[in-house]
RNA sequence: GCGCCCGUAGCUCAGCUGGAUAGAGCACGAGACUUCUAAUCUUGAGGCCACAGGUUCGACUCCUGUCGGGCGCACCA
C-alpha cells in the first residue's frame, strides 16, 4: 500500500473510532475527505481536511472537530506532529522513515508503482482515431490518436479493464467517393491514360496500388461496366486496403487497437433498427418535421417528416432524425445504435473526437444516457486542433490537392516517442503548437529532453558507479538527509497523480508531473556543482553512493513508468 | 439568432475535479560558472485568475448574466 493510501485509511480508521466513541455521527459522507500534501511545504507533509468537511453534517465546529481527529491521528508511529491551521486543516508532519519506507516502496514495486486498483471490475471502452477509411493518417488525426491511446494506457494502470476500439465509418457517401476513386486507378492500372483526377474524387496516389491490385484480380471486366456493377465491390476493396493502411500508420505510433467496428457490418446486422425500437417503445422516437434551421439560410429547404429522436428531452436543442429521407440512416442513426452496442459491453464508454464535432456531443450523450437509462458513464473528451509550424513558420497543407502532411513522415522526422509526449505536453482542449524544430530540442525548455535527460542522467550515473568499481548490497537508506527526502516527497505522489488522471481522463497530468519530478531530480543533481559532498557519485564513499543510486534509481522508475502509460519509451542515454 | 469550447504574469501554459499567501518555463533585472555531474545554476520583479453578481466556513474552480476569441449549427460524415 502506498504512503497515500495508507493515509487515508489511517484517517478512515480515526473517524471509525471516533463514531464508535460516539464524537460522530454515523454513516457521514466521506468521499469528499482527502489527504494531500500542502501546496505550502512549510505546512508539512500531509494536510486533510476532514474536520471541515464532516463538521456539519456532524453538527459541530470544524475546529472542535479537528482536535479530536488530530488527537488520533497524532498517535500514529509515523506521525510527528498534527497540527490544527486555518479553518480547520490538519496539517501532518511525518518521520523521515516515513519517507525512507516509501522509497523501499517505489523500489520494491518497481514497475507496478503507481498502479491501482481503482478501476477494478470496471470494463471501459475507448473509442479513439475513428479516421474515415479514405487515406492515410495525417497529422489532423494525430493527437486524438496519441491522447486516446495514452489514456486507455492510464485506465488499465488504474486497474480498469480497457477495450480499444476503433469505428469504421465504411457506410456513408465518402466511402462511395473512395470506390470511385481506386475505380479511376484501376483504369489507370490497365493503361488508359485518366490524366487529372476528376474533381471531387481522392486524387492521392495511395490509391495506385489499390487499383493495381484491382486490374490484377479483375482484369478488365469493370472498365466500361455500369457503376452499380463494381461500386460495392471497389468500395470493399479499397476500404480494407486503407484499413491495413491505417494499422501500419498507427503502428508507427505504437498503437493497437483490439477492434475495429464496421459501421457498415452494423448496419447490415440490424443494429439500428434494434435501438431505434427500443427507443420507439418509450416513445424516444417519434415522427416529426424539423423546424427551418435559424441564422443562416438553407436554399433548399423543405419541410420533412423523419424519424427524430427526443435529444431535448436530454438536455439537446433540438431532437435528431435518425434516418434521411430517403429511407438511409443518417450517421447520427448509425452512432447511436453503435453506442447501444458499445454499452453492452462495457461499463463506461469514451469517445475521442476532434473538436470539430463538438456540435454533435450532446445528442450522443443524450442517445447513451436514454439507451442506457443514464447508468453509464460516457465521456466525450475534444481534442483541439495542432498548428504544425517549422521554426515558427506555418506548415502548408492543401488537402485539396492531396498534399497533407501524414503521420508517418513526423514519425519518421522526429520520432514515435517525440511525437506521443509532445502531443501530451498541452490539456486536449487546448489549441497547441507542433514545432518541428522545437520538438526536438536539447534545452530545458523542451519537456520531452528534460524528462528524457533526468532518466539518461540516472543510467549514466549507474554506470559511472560501476566503472568506478561501486558494488552495492545492502543499502542504508538513513545515510539520506532531508534534501534527498525532499524528492522522494514528490515521487511518493505518482500513484495519486495516476489515479486523478485516469478519474478525470486527463493523460497530460502525467507529463507534467514527470517534467516536475525530473526538474526535482535535476536540481538535486544540480546541488553538486557547487557542493560536492552533494554528489551521487562519491568515489571514496560506497554506503552513501549506493544510497544515492537507490534514490535515482526509483526516480528513474517512476519516469519509466510514467512514460510507459504514455507510450513513450526511456533513453538509457540522450543522443 | 442558438449551442459548445476557451479567457490565469508581457508570451506559452499548469493549477491535483471547492481548500490555506494562484504556480512553472520563456522573455526581462541582478549575480555565479568557463564547467563533461555538458546540453547551465542561483536570485529578483512581474497578477483585479476577462468583468459583475450569486451559492458557502472557503471560489481560478460551481451557478447566472455581460464582454471578448475559436468552432459548429437541417435528413454531411
Amino acid at each position: 500500500m502506498t504512503l497515500y493510501a495508507r493515509f487515508a485509511a489511517h484517517i478512515d480508521a480515526v473517524l471509525d473510532s471516533l463514531v464508535a466513541a460516539g464524537d460522530l455521527p454515523e454513516g457521514l459522507e466521506r468521499r469528499n475527505v482527502t489527504v494531500e500534501p500542502p501546496r505550502d511545504p512549510s505546512h508539512g507533509d500531509l494536510s486533510t481536511n476532514a474536520a471541515m468537511v464532516l463538521a456539519k453534517p456532524a453538527g459541530t465546529n470544524p475546529r472542535a472537530l479537528a482536535e479530536k481527529i488530530a488527537a488520533g491521528l497524532g498517535a500514529i508511529d509515523e506521525v510527528v506532529s498534527a497540527e490544527i491551521a486555518g479553518p480547520g486543516f490538519i496539517n501532518l508532519r511525518l518521520a523521515e522513515s516515513a519517507w525512507r519506507g516509501e522509497l523501499q516502496a517505489i523500489a520494491d514495486a518497481a514497475g507496478d508503482y503507481g498502479r491501482s486498483d481503482q478501476g477494478r471490475g470496471i470494463t471501459v471502452n475507448i473509442e479513439y482515431v475513428s479516421a474515415n477509411p479514405t487515406g492515410p493518417m495525417h497529422m489532423g488525426h494525430c493527437r486524438g490518436a496519441v491522447v486516446g491511446d495514452a489514456l486507455a494506457s492510464l485506465l488499465e494502470y488504474a486497474g480498469n479493464t480497457v477495450i480499444r476500439e476503433y469505428y469504421v465509418n465504411d457506410a456513408g457517401g465518402q466511402v462511395d467517393v473512395l470506390g470511385r476513386s481506386a475505380h479511376v486507378r484501376y483504369r489507370e492500372a490497365l493503361g488508359e491514360a485518366v490524366g487529372e483526377i476528376p474533381e471531387g474524387l481522392y486524387p492521392g496516389d495511395y490509391l495506385v496500388p489499390v487499383g493495381q491490385a484491382l486490374a490484377q484480380e479483375f482484369g478488365d471486366t469493370y472498365v466500361a461496366a455500369p457503376e452499380g456493377e463494381w461500386l460495392a465491390l471497389f468500395r470493399t476493396r479499397a476500404v480494407a486496403a486503407m484499413i491495413v493502411m491505417i494499422k501500419d500508420d498507427l503502428a508507427l505510433l505504437g498503437i493497437h487497437h483490439d477492434l475495429f467496428s464496421s459501421e457498415a457490418e452494423l448496419q447490415a446486422a440490424g443494429k439500428p433498427e434494434a435501438a431505434e425500437a427500443e427507443l420507439r417503445s418509450r416513445d424516444l422516437v417519434y415522427d416529426g418535421v424539423l423546424e427551418r434551421p435559424k441564422g443562416q439560410t438553407v436554399e433548399d429547404w423543405e419541410p420533412v417528416e423523419l424519424p427524430l429522436f427526443r435529444s431535448t428531452q436530454f438536455g439537446d436543442d433540438q431532437d435528431r432524425p435518425i434516418r434521411k429521407s430517403d429511407g438511409h440512416w443518417t450517421y447520427f442513426g448509425a452512432d447511436l445504435a453503435y453506442h447501444y452496442q458499445k454499452a453492452q459491453n462495457a461499463d463506461e464508454l469514451i469517445d475521442i473526437w476532434g473538436a470539430d464535432h463538438a456540435g454533435t456531443v450532446k445528442r450522443i450523450q443524450a442517445a447513451v444516457a436514454a439507451l442506457t437509462h443514464g447508468k453509464t458513464r460516457f465521456d466525450v473528451k475534444l481534442v483541439q486542433m495542432v498548428r504544425l509550424l517549422r521554426d515558427g513558420e506555418p506548415v502548408k497543407m492543401s488537402k485539396r490537392s492531396g498534399n497533407f502532411v501524414t503521420l508517418a513522415d513526423v514519425v519518421e522526422e522526429v520520432g514515435k516517442d517525440v511525437v506521443r509526449f509532445t502531443m501530451l505536453t498541452r490539456k486536449a482542449d487546448a489549441q497547441m503548437d507542433f514545432d518541428f524544430a522545437k520538438v526536438v530540442e536539447a534545452s530545458k525548455d523542451n519537456p520531452v529532453f528534460y524528462v528524457q535527460y533526468a532518466h539518461a542522467r540516472i543510467r549514466s550515473v549507474n554506470r559511472k558507479a560501476a566503472e568506478a568499481g561501486i558494488v552495492c548490497g545492502a543499502v542504508d537508506l538513513s545515510l539520506l538527509d532531508a534534501e534527498d527526502l525532499a524528492v522522494v516527497k514528490l515521487a511518493a505522489q505518482f500513484p495519486r497523480i495516476v489515479e486523478a488522471a485516469a478519474l478525470s481522463r486527463e493523460p497530460h497530468r502525467v507529463a507534467f508531473y514527470l517534467g516536475d519530478l525530473a526538474a526535482a531530480f535535476h536540481a538535486l543533481w544540480n546541488l553538486g556543482n557547487d557542493r560536492p559532498e552533494r554528489r551521487f557519485l562519491l568515489a571514496n564513499d560506497a554506503p552513501t553512493t549506493c544510497a544515492r543510486l537507490f534514490l535515482a534509481n526509483a526516480i528513474g522508475q517512476i519516469i519509466v513508468n510514467g512514460l510507459a502509460i504514455m507510450g513513450v519509451a526511456a533513453v538509457e542515454e540522450m543522443q
